[in-house]
DNA sequence: ATGAAAGCGCTAACAA
DNA sequence: TTGTTAGCGCTTTCAT
């Protein structure tokens, strides 16, 4: 039943008989073999079940064929996911009517990631795990692949210098930094003004509340953020900071903001994560949005468009984002001296209800 | 700058001052050599910034450590799925505010499969393809990995059974069929028999019609359709063949029922995907769901949530077949002789509104 | 057009 | 506790 070995190039060069090298020909370079003995090779292979092992000829060849995701597990990654966590085990052996996590944006990432290392002829080879295993883990996958992707802040600066002397590496969504990596950024800064310009000079607003993790990425969109602001000559208010997915310190900040009184008109929230908490918090304290106030979000994943009222965001390209890492991968591994290359991508105002605008 | 060459054994154990095999213990058996030693090899390793090749350690062990997912890329994989490609093409450079097609089932159960691989400390290859590289994509696959997991009907059965010599192999959804495979099916009969009591019983419907491709999957289904008319004592239709994705099939099939005036109470679909495109349909013509006539799924995909009136149906356990799957592989993989394994897993019914249910 | 043979980097007996 | 050494299965010169 189960054979405990299967056939190798000696068998079937055994079988047909031929030398190994032969059967290697065979199948990398078919015209470079009589066609009789190729006919001969690949019926023993077949008669045989033969299956190439991808270690030996990622050994002798010196690449493996596959190109290498690092997708964290954010549930167990976040110090702060216990309550999704929660709604993930649940999912698991429920039926699952709340989709609000899934997919989140590192999903449709990943799916670019997917299709064009296939349509390019490579194999995705994907890791994963916590935070406290990540070095190891991201060590073991850059062994296995000619070139790596990351997403941004989940490995040490110190554990990709040392993967990237190796294989080329490609860290997503995170300007550079003088690392030795690749990057494919997107536009921030233009999405957030876009979507400013849209808050101000369509819906009027005044008085803002920024919602937000303090991190490099947000940090580029707090920086839009004020500096439209600045150039209409408001106010321009302190970051109200919280974490991602953790909605109890989310919510726990809205929360005094209505406590005392100083609802703004509209929460403009450094992601979609965020944005959707605030919405819930505001639900539940009987606050209507948007009409006594207005959210905003960034970043465009599915489920802005689940809740109701449907969120108002800014898309990033995240398919695109992904084919994109590969491409620039791909290249990088076929001219390994030529530069570092940085690309960054548009992003897209996507405009629903949640600011204000009417039901379509 | 990019280094040509990684470190390897040699060179660590040369700076360590040990021999490779000492070198290769202190990673993998760290209490079998002595403490200064082993701290002299992890220095040693930091500072060339040694990176194992999986490819040297695979041959060598016999084992890769992955488990491998033949993920193939359904938009070039069926014959007829134009339109969604069109979709796609679009999403990818503009704002993608259609997301009807992400995420569809396959892709909840590979997140199911990655999560578990983590866990359980496998790191996880994806291969894809189309129907025409199918065979050489999965053959590539195989050989990178120790077991596999394939979607149903992806693959020719001479060819799974070749590589199931060689590694465990795992098809989802599929009843096993004397393939050599390991199975993880679902209850189609009992979801689709508590779905049909509640159209009979709840909204007291009699005339049906159910839209389906023919296939594996989609019969146990309509065996049950069947079974629940029967003992009802109602008449059983013919089915209404038409194939996933293909929009303009279904949807001419259903304006002939409409133009033919013979409009059953519901249309109960094989998937949901059918029942979106019904839905859309009957929209278009003017007919309202569910007040004129109801529309059921199967399979419980996000976008049956998007979609207004909401799609009832009946949800599989995505995110668990993935986790199965694993598990019956791991399990496969280290007891090569124990039998091949089957495992049924249950579905829920998901009442919504586009069965008449009001809104909640 | 084909074969012989030298590795690719690592693991795991077996010795020491 | 550590070193020696023989492979693991395949690719790739270099001969023939």
């Amino acid at each position: 039943m189960a054979v405990v070995k299967g056939p190798t190039v000696y068998d079937v060069a055994e079988r047909a008989g031929v030398s190994i090298a032969t059967v290697s020909f065979a199948f990398s370079q078919p015209h470079r073999v009589k066609d009789s003995t190729r006919n001969a090779v690949l019926d023993a292979a077949r008669a045989l079940g033969y299956v190439p092992s991808a270690s030996a000829r990622g050994l002798a060849r010196g690449r493996t064929g596959a190109l290498g995701l690092f997708s964290f597990d954010f549930l167990n990654f976040l110090p702060d996911a216990e309550g999704m966590k929660k709604d993930r085990a649940a999912a698991v052996v429920a039926p699952n009517d709340d989709c609000r996590l899934f997919p989140v944006w590192v999903d449709e990432v990943q799916r670019g990631v997917e299709l064009e290392s296939f349509s390019r002829g490579y194999a995705l080879m994907i890791g994963g795990g916590n935070r406290a295993s990540s070095e190891r883990a991201v060590t073991d996958i850059a062994g296995r692949v000619d070139g790596l992707i990351i997403f941004p802040r989940t490995i040490p600066d110190e554990v990709t210098r040392r993967i990237s002397a190796r294989i080329p590496v490609l860290e997503l969504s995170e300007p550079s930094h003088g690392d030795g990596l690749h990057h494919v950024t997107v536009d921030n800064a233009s999405g957030m003004r876009q979507l400013m310009e849209h808050l101000i000079d369509v819906h009027q607003f005044r008085k803002f509340v920024f919602v937000s993790i303090p991190n490099v990425e947000t940090e580029a969109r707090y920086e839009a953020f004020n500096a439209v602001l600045r150039d209409h000559g408001l106010e321009v208010p302190p970051v109200v900071e919280s974490r991602p997915g953790a909605s109890g310190v989310t919510a726990e900040l809205v929360t005094k903001l209505l406590g005392s009184g100083a609802l703004p008109d509209c929460f403009v929230c450094a992601n979609d994560e965020e944005a959707l908490v605030v919405m819930e918090t505001l639900k539940a304290a009987g606050v209507s949005v948007p009409d006594q106030v207005a959210v905003t979000g960034f970043d465009g994943v599915v489920a802005g468009r689940l809740v109701s009222p449907t969120l108002t965001t800014v898309r990033q390209p995240m398919e695109l984002m992904g084919r994109t890492a590969v491409e620039i991968l791909v290249d990088a591994i076929s001219q390994p001296l030529a530069p570092l290359v940085e690309r960054q991508l548009p992003v897209h105002l996507v405009v629903r209800e949640s600011c204000g605008c009417a039901k379509t």
